[in-house]
DNA sequence: CGATATATGGACCGATCGGTCTTGAAAGGA
DNA sequence: TCCTTTCAAGACCGATCGGTCCATATATCG
């Protein structure tokens, strides 16, 4: 692999990503336009067709990139070694805080993705199950660790958990629109959990 | 009120509504154009004009219709009249006949347009935040009557519980995108409707 | 120094957007 | 019959859409 022969290219792909992943997040794709892209990203219209494509690949790396971020959290507050109880409220906490105030308001570009193109776009489609599948069993396997630790209710059943919770958790990101206050939202999530773990 | 002079109107402007509904609840807002809101309505752009005003009067129209239509369900199922418990489970079975399979896959006009636009349609904010509000104290409610009839699980706070079960519902409308079987669902809502009930 | 490759900025493209307006037919009341 | 109103069909509007292209400047190579 030796160096290219002509002038390196001078902005940083991983950064325009987050960039165009940001705007999407704030207005959703199809409110999104050419003009806020490059606005955002601080390209030009050449150099961001050269290096992206089209606006819908430039979008599917965006979401990518949340995605990513995504499974990251998820599986630092999930990680196996870690206590299964401590790793689910940790993971509740982390959507709390996503899910109040100004946070809330922004809404969740997964959900809204999903609301909005998962029917029409296959590629989204996919991705967005897949995502949904990988969560499930994350937090299906934190509920059967914690099963194991003795830490479950009677008569709670840890796929099942996992479902309800997830659930839960979606809507959380749909309720966070009315931008409720945070100690709500903790205290509702806190009181799910319990009727889950002793 | 005596008739007007000329010729009357020939198309039934409810009918008109619900047919714009249907294509909004089924492509999103922005997704949508005029003509396939003409094609779906059978109206010319002149008398859709004349009648609504614009794009989006006529979509809040439709979202008021699906509110409403959401709202006379819910006073149905959750009548103080009825058995609380089996009101509650009847409201729930309703969500999940319409978050499954092909049901599913159309997603919920509410949630897709809270995404899309509750944070910068103030109308929509609005109408958003009043309809969870209303969702909020009629399940409420309803757990608090199951409380006085001695059905509440130990340690159930009907306005916690209340929350919880909301956040659910929104969220089954989410995973609803990956067209879930009836079963799945049916079982998961059981199974979190259980740790409350007695 | 050339050759090569990438950058910018903006002109330009056809298509479509939401919205207005005109025309002429049709349907009612006076 | 005449007046009024509504209807459908579609021409028309300026603005904007996503996307292409070009001229020019710049940076790194052999």
């Amino acid at each position: 692999m030796q160096a290219p022969r002509g002038r390196p290219r001078s902005f940083d792909v991983d950064a325009a990503i987050e960039r165009a992943m940001n705007v999407f997040w704030s207005r959703g794709y199809h409110a999104t336009a050419l003009p806020d892209l490059l606005r955002a990203t601080k390209l030009s219209r050449g150099s961001l067709y050269a290096a992206f494509g089209d606006k819908h690949s430039l979008f599917l790396r965006a979401l990518d990139r949340y995605i990513a971020d995504a499974l990251t959290r998820m599986d630092d507050e999930l990680d196996p070694r870690r206590d299964p109880v401590d790793g689910l409220r940790a993971y509740l906490a982390g959507y709390v805080e996503r899910a109040c105030g100004a946070n809330g308001r922004r809404g969740c570009l997964l959900v809204a993705t999903a609301m909005e193109l998962a029917g029409q776009d296959a590629e989204v489609g996919r991705r967005f199950a897949s995502f949904f599948k990988t969560m499930e069993t994350r937090v299906a396997d934190a509920f059967s660790r914690a099963e194991t630790a003795g830490r479950l209710a009677d008569g709670v059943e840890p796929s099942s958990a996992a479902r309800i919770l997830i659930c839960f958790l979606w809507g959380l990101r749909v309720v966070a629109k009315t931008a409720p206050a945070r100690t709500t939202s903790q205290a509702t999530a806190d009181a799910l959990l319990a009727r889950f773990i002793k």
